[in-house]
Order: C-alpha cells, then sequence, then structure tokens
DNA sequence: ATGAAACAGGCATATTATTGCAAATAGTTT
DNA sequence: AAACTATTTGCAATAATATGCCTGTTTCAT
C-alpha cells in the first residue's frame, strides 16, 4: 500500500512510512523501499540511519529490523549482574577464533552470551532458544541451535535426538551451566538435562563450568560428572579463595 | 460581479487556511500553500513557524504536519496490536485438542503463542526459539524446536538440516507468518526462509496465513506458494471486506 | 575466492530557511 | 485628514538542508 497522491514527500513523513513497513514486516529491505518511497537508496540508508540513532529501529546490512523483535539480556533483570560479569569475562578469556563452543542454559551463560566481544569468530552449538537469541545478536558469531523437545522446566531442549545430535559434535569447549556443584563434582535434578548435560560433556575437549560462589558445596540428586572431569572451574572470587581451597586438586584449573 | 475574490486576505484568515489543509491532509507543502494563497513562501514559512510555536502543528523542513503525525517509539511498538490480538483469537478458534501444528515466526505468531488458551493440549513444532519460548509456558502445550543454523536477521532455523527434519513431519495445521502476500500467493525476501516455508507447507495438512490486511497486496521477490495452496487467511477484517473479495476464489477460507 | 550488493564519505545541486531591510498596510493619535 | 507607529509582507543575500551521484571500500552470499 504506497501512498502515491502527493508528488513530494516530506523527510518526516517519510520515515513515518519506513517505520510502518519495518512494523508490518518486521524488517525492510533498503532496496525495496527505495522503490516504495521514488527515492534513491541513499536517501533510504540515511533515513535508516537517522532512525537507528533515535533509537526506533535496528539497522543492518541491507535494511532494518524492528527493534521489538530483538531482546537481550538487560542489566537490571539479571540477578546478581556484578558477580556475573566477572564470570563472564573470566570465561571469555578463553574463548578463541575459530573455536567450536558447546553450551547449555541458565542465566550465567546467558550474561557470557550477552557480553561477548564483536569480533570473535566462533561457532556456538546451544540447547537453549534463550542463549541462542542471545548469541545471534554478535555478527562474527554461527550459532546452531540444537532442536529436541523444549523442557517446560528449564527451557532447554532435551530428550534421545538431542543427545544423538551432540554426540556427533566435536566441540573445542562445554560451557556447562551448573545447578549444584562440590567436590563429588556436578548434579543436577532433572533426568533429561543431566543425559543432555553427560552428552555435551562428552562432545567436548575442555569443559567449563562457570558459577556463583553460591553455588559451591551444594547438591543434587542426580550426578552429572565428577569433579576431576571439569578442566575450567570458574566463580567471581579470586582462584585462592579459600571457599574454592577443597578444589584445586580436584579440577585442572581454576579461574 | 465579483468583488470578494481577491480582497487581501488577514493573517489570522490565511492561517486558519492552513490548519484546515494541515486537518485535511495531515501535511502541507510550503510551496503549495504559496500558490494556492497567493503570498510568498516566506510569509507561509512565518505562518507555519507560528502555528508551530503556538503547539497547533509540527513543522517540518518543506513544510508542515499534522500533530497526530508524529510517531513515539512506544506506539511504534506496539503499532497494530489490536489488529494482531483479533487475528490471533481467530486463528486460535481453529486448534484443537490432540493436533500437530507447525508454527512459523514474526509478531503476529508470537501474539497468538502468547494468547493461546491454558487448556489446549497440542504439539507445537517450530523454527522460532522466540516463539519456542512463548509457547513453553503453557503447561499443557508440547514444544519441539526445530534446530539449526540460526539465521542472524530472522532469528529463525533455516538450512538443511531444518528442511530435512520438517519433511519427517506430518502436522495438521501449519501457521505461516507472511510477508508479502498478494494474488499470486505468497513471498518473502529470503531464501533461506523461502526454502523453510516451503517444507513447513508440503508437512501439513492445512496452510493458516494470519496477516495484518496492510500485508494484502504486497509482494516480494521470491515465491513461496500460490494462494491456492492457503487454506485459511486470516486478517482483523471481517471476511466480506472488499479489501479480501479478490481472495475469495482463490484462497479456501476467509475469516 | 570471487562477484555483486551495500556502505561511507565527499561533492554538486536544488530546495528550503533565516535574516535584515525596505515598502506596504493597518491601526492609532493628534 | 494627516502624521505617527506597529505590524505585516516581499525581496535579496546568505546559510542550512536534502537528495542524488560518484568513488573507493566493506560485506555478503555463493
Amino acid at each position: 500500500m504506497i501512498v502515491t497522491e502527493n508528488r513530494i514527500m516530506l523527510k518526516k513523513e517519510r520515515q513515518a512510512q519506513i517505520i510502518k513497513q519495518i512494523n508490518l514486516h518486521n524488517k525492510v529491505l533498503s532496496s525495496d523501499l527505495s522503490l516504495e518511497l521514488n527515492v534513491s537508496e541513499d536517501t533510504i540508508r540515511r533515513d535508516l540511519n537517522e532512525l537507528a540513532q533515535e533509537g526506533k529501529i535496528v539497522k543492518v546490512h541491507g535494511g532494518a529490523l524492528s527493534k521489538s523483535y530483538n531482546f537481550t539480556a538487560t542489566q537490571a533483570e539479571t540477578y546478581a549482574y556484578d558477580e556475573k560479569h566477572i564470570i563472564a569475562q573470566k570465561t571469555i578469556s578463553l574463548f578463541q577464533d575459530g573455536m567450536t563452543i558447546l553450551c547449555s542454559g541458565g542465566t550465567t551463560i546467558r550474561t557470557i552470551a550477552n557480553q561477548l566481544p564483536e569480533n570473535l569468530n566462533v561457532t556456538f552449538f546451544t540447547v537453549s532458544p534463550l542463549i541462542s537469541l542471545e548469541l545471534v545478536e554478535h555478527p562474527n558469531t554461527e550459532v546452531i541451535l540444537l532442536g529436541g523437545k523444549l523442557s517446560n522446566t528449564s527451557k532447554i531442549s532435551v530428550g534421545g535426538e538431542v543427545v544423538a545430535k551432540i554426540n556427533e559434535i566435536k566441540a573445542d569447549l562445554c560451557i556447562l551451566g551448573v545447578n549444584g556443584f562440590d567436590e563429588d563434582g556436578i548434579s543436577d535434578s532433572d533426568y533429561e538435562i543431566v543425559q543432555v548435560k553427560k552428552a555435551m560433556i562428552k562432545a567436548s575437549k575442555k569443559v567449563v563450568t562457570p558459577m556463583i560462589s553460591e553455588k559451591l558445596n551444594s547438591s543434587l540428586r542426580l550426578q552429572v560428572c565428577s569433579a576431576e572431569e571439569v578442566d575450567y572451574l570458574i566463580t567471581e572470587l579470586p582462584p585462592e579463595h579459600e571457599l574454592l581451597a577443597a578444589f584445586h586438586h580436584k579440577v585442572k584449573h581454576i579461574l
């Protein structure tokens, strides 16, 4: 539905049309807008940049996206943000270009996904739709979502199909969100999730477990793996902190 | 004998004319007004500035706009909420316990997912992590997320693996968000998405396309399917609305 | 890897704004 | 009615804005 009644279109008017189109289609291509609004693509690009500047849309290569479509973790709604921020930075220091990284779910992992540096060039596999949406915001990462039945409680893909799929992967790192961790290792309370996590560990060269220190020395009913299988234990505390003392001869590295 | 037509127009009178024009067309160009009212553009500009000062209009480069023309960010984000609500209700009326339903992405579909009744007992397959998260909040629905490479523009799983997976499914309904729709059928602008949508249509007994009426008669580069392949066309309009007339002999049902 | 599309920045042009000023007009006072 | 003042209008010169085109570069998809 193109407005052609008037020969000349005011800039504001044109920009309003653009916003309308974006809200309609969730995305627009500069080339399409150029045709529909009878102005050059340069003008459209300038419009899109202005609108993006004003925060009304999200500019991408070739066009723009609706803003409501994007959602990323905000500082306010993340519990223990400061601690998780520290953990995220430590974890990210392990990432290197070209790596294949397998991620589970959880808010700690989500913070990591959110804080990835722009230029990082890695491939992520994840069973968490939430994490996948966070990761896909980063232009240089490739995100592969592992599908399956979605668990109502943990919001991750579970089931035999996911496990089978994970078994086909050969990852460099496994970033494992944990619910219970003590000297016996990682534990969890949901059978399905345990199966997925076990598969993830098996599929990866190194296992990284970022967690807030308050989860240390908690244990749940089902065993995921032993502490010895953990390559990197990451908390917000300095490695020499007394709370971590008991783990130094168990896990391979503490950050 | 004409004596009054070329009399001098007072300033107040002229400004009243300007307001009238703006209320009529939602916008005015300084150049047009100058011609219509037989005064210099300078005068028009001065008038527009005064009226803008008084808050009666919004002055922009080249003319002025009606105050209601301006979009605010919040208006933009909740754009067409009411319409989408109506569409969601109509779409949900097609759902029955025990069904298997295949969903694409998009904000219209997201609204549907959000408004599902609590007691509905169906299995959803979706390629959209965002939709999956919305669906999984409903206790009685089973959600199966179709994994694959995540498209960073559309945020849905794409690629051969997804298509292969969809081909294994036998669904009752396919709820297809559309970006372009006209008498030739459904069109889209992204090659990968078209592949996924084609597979979805093939895997389903009935194809349902909920869309805002503004998308009617818009068309994009790539063809997804013909209008004849659509079983239910759902818009916020009553089925007998004239805008839908052209589609009655094309699609099977219009709601 | 390679070719096409999209981008950024600069430049040229046309349109629109602003300002100061003088002429015209309206309103007021004598 | 004449004179005076304030307002309005048009004009010209200058500034600002908007747009399209061009060039070299970046990004993207195959």
